[in-house]
DNA sequence: CGACGGAGTTACTCGCGCGTAGGATGATGT
DNA sequence: ACATCATCCTACGCGCGAGTAACTCCGTCG
């Protein structure tokens, strides 16, 4: 167990675009698995199948190899929060197709997930701007629908989106480290029943008890 | 703005246990404002006005002092939103006063929510342990309630109890970041409100649509 | 008044992991 | 066949920060 697990055969020369897509490939593995700093960039190298200094004529640096992976991600979780959003005007279909859109997003490939809502690096100034500015996005999108549907004030709007962009994200990370106890679709109905009865026909006034 | 901060003065002699306390303190300024990883235990010493060794006769090593502050508020944490839960048996007072209890978690003195909801050492299992348990525990007693009150299956019930906890960490975590642009009892309100919504009178059963 | 011991200090060791210098190797154009 | 250039490798420098060894200082008790 202690031999690199699938190193890839150590002797293939690759075009300069093939090379950096599979170091990305290699480099998210480990970032994901170990995080950003039990991660080793000999490591990455290894399990690409390559010496370090090819991962240093791609990415100028560990940090810049870990941004361009986070980029990657936060905006694939922006781009199918806001396609949810775009895909039906019924609000409560609407619900639907986002909580559904963030256990995708949760259930997707290779555990990415991880790098945008467990990052070991948001002490470092461009990570934390990433992080929040995708969440910011999603409850700001989410907002938006319900400051229409509701006429509710923008800043209570935006705190009720970044109500519901918690309740799904922690309830399907909840969901996943159950290993999938309860099937997914099922899982997502009851996070957006619950998100639905919450929201609809929401009191139009602030100060009411 | 390089020079140490507020260094306690470099002579003072203190009992061992009143010295544990302090370096507890420093430890937890240091470790909040840069995480983990970022704080050397030179700074936490310097801090505390007193050497490195000091720091190693009262904890064994940095992840042990990391542990026994992530101890003290994960618990803090639970017993709060204990408090809260059962300071009523009126469910809407219930979730008014859990809300309230998550919020004045991270608007507690000296930013301590950081360690449980923003580790950066959640990879480290010790810490995720603790961070997952503190969470999972928050969820359990409010599923708890859900599952009495609404007869949900244990399993929706917990499902439920993430979500609300999600909302309620994710949204107080953002009210805080935007430094209190709305007031503390009205972000409560809207949050409490939105989660009440949703639950009260929610649905028996698992399978419609 | 001397020695005992708790409290603190200075000044190291040492390993780890990022980043790099300089050399080898194999395909391509002439 | 030979030069050329991109691609990749081995082997190292080097800083940083956790943890430690060996010493000092001062109150207290017999």
């Amino acid at each position: 167990m202690t031999a690199t697990p699938d190193a890839r055969p150590r002797g293939t020369r690759l075009p300069r675009l093939a090379r950096r897509r599979q170091l990305l490939g290699a480099a998210q593995e480990v970032f994901v698995a170990q995080g950003y700093h039990a991660a080793a960039m000999d490591e990455i190298a290894e399990r690409a199948g390559v010496s370090k200094p090819v991962l240093y004529q791609h990415f100028p640096g560990k940090l810049e190899l870990y941004l361009a992976l986070l980029d990657e991600h936060a905006e694939a979780l922006v781009k199918i929060v806001r396609e949810a959003l775009e895909s039906t005007t019924d609000n409560k279909l609407r619900v639907q197709a986002s909580m559904q859109a963030f256990y995708d997003f949760v259930a997707g490939d290779g555990e990415a997930y991880r790098l945008v809502f467990e990052s070991d690096l948001r002490n470092v100034a461009p990570v934390r701007a990433r992080v929040d500015r995708a969440n910011q996005q999603c409850a700001e999108m989410i907002a938006q629908v319900i400051a229409e549907d509701t006429g509710a004030a923008a800043e209570e709007a935006h705190l009720l989106g970044m109500g519901l962009v918690g309740m799904a994200e922690v309830s399907a990370r909840f969901w996943l480290s159950q290993h999938r106890a309860i099937p997914k679709d099922t899982a997502e109905k009851i996070i957006a029943r619950l998100a639905w009865r919450g929201i609809s026909g929401f009191p139009r006034t602030t100060d009411q008890t």
